[in-house]
DNA sequence: TTAATTGCAAATATTTTGCATCGGC
DNA sequence: GCCGATGCAAAATATTTGCAATTAA
């Protein structure tokens, strides 16, 4: 599978490359930790792009749809956010004092995965894991 | 620590122990998997004891205070679900075809813990684990 | 008695939708 | 030109809040 730009993804899927489809696209593609719709919004609007919110979620549910972007929800935040799908699966260490976001990379629990599947019978398709803590700025505190 | 009833703990948190109370404590601990605010009012209804929406969000903020109860978010849902703290740690399994939550008991995750703070200096004071997939039932269709 | 609790209605926050218009292909 | 994309306003959903009345201790 060779590689594709975002704008030929698009077209594979059916999707058309407006403008604001790309600026969504760009702002997730550049962050390496999910964001919420309205952040994105706020952002294009920093870029002098005029856009209105609903076009924002309309545009992150296609992309949700399509699989290009992924949408979750963190807990203790009762908004969901978004971020980029780079295929990788990530989980994320997020601070309960300045609420930042940090993604890491290794997953521990494929070997749980089967062994849950061999005890319940069920067939597990996905996992989600977050961390919590305080990072050294807000241990500090 | 000696065993304590719900009465005797809510008094010593300085909590009344008035029936609506009771009544969102009872079911949360008669469940084995988290539920939302709603849940909670609709069945709390079905016993014939008027109360309103309010009330229990109310009543589950100040539990969660009191970390009498866990407040969650469960991915793809956009509301949070409660239960009760029996201050064990769990992670539930979700059906994607019919939303059953099941809890699972086992948790794999005390070295990735370790490990993740040695690698990123945070202090890491707790995690969520969801695992998503599909019940011996959902899987047949 | 009195401070906590509740009901009710209204406010807020987040997300979705109907419909007319616009714009990519 | 067609059909998907967008703006706008309004609806739907989830949660919070102000205030007066009620109730547990």
């Amino acid at each position: 599978m060779k590689k594709m730009t975002i704008q030929e993804d698009l077209k594979e899927k059916g999707l058309k490359s407006t403008k604001h489809r790309m600026a969504i696209l760009d702002i997730l593609v550049k962050k390496d930790h999910p964001i919420s719709a309205e952040q994105i919004f706020f952002e294009i609007q920093e870029m002098d792009v005029a856009i209105n919110l609903s076009t924002v979620y309309r545009n992150l549910e296609v992309l949700v749809e399509k699989s290009m972007v992924t949408k979750l929800t963190l807990s203790g935040d009762n908004r969901s956010v978004y971020e980029y799908n780079r295929m990788v699966h990530r989980h994320y260490l997020i601070c309960l004092g300045c609420k930042k976001i940090l993604a890491i990379e290794h997953c521990p629990i494929k070997k749980y995965e089967q062994q849950i599947e061999s005890e319940t019978d069920y067939k597990i398709v996905g996992h989600k894991l977050d961390l919590y803590g305080y990072c050294p700025e807000c241990r500090e505190k």
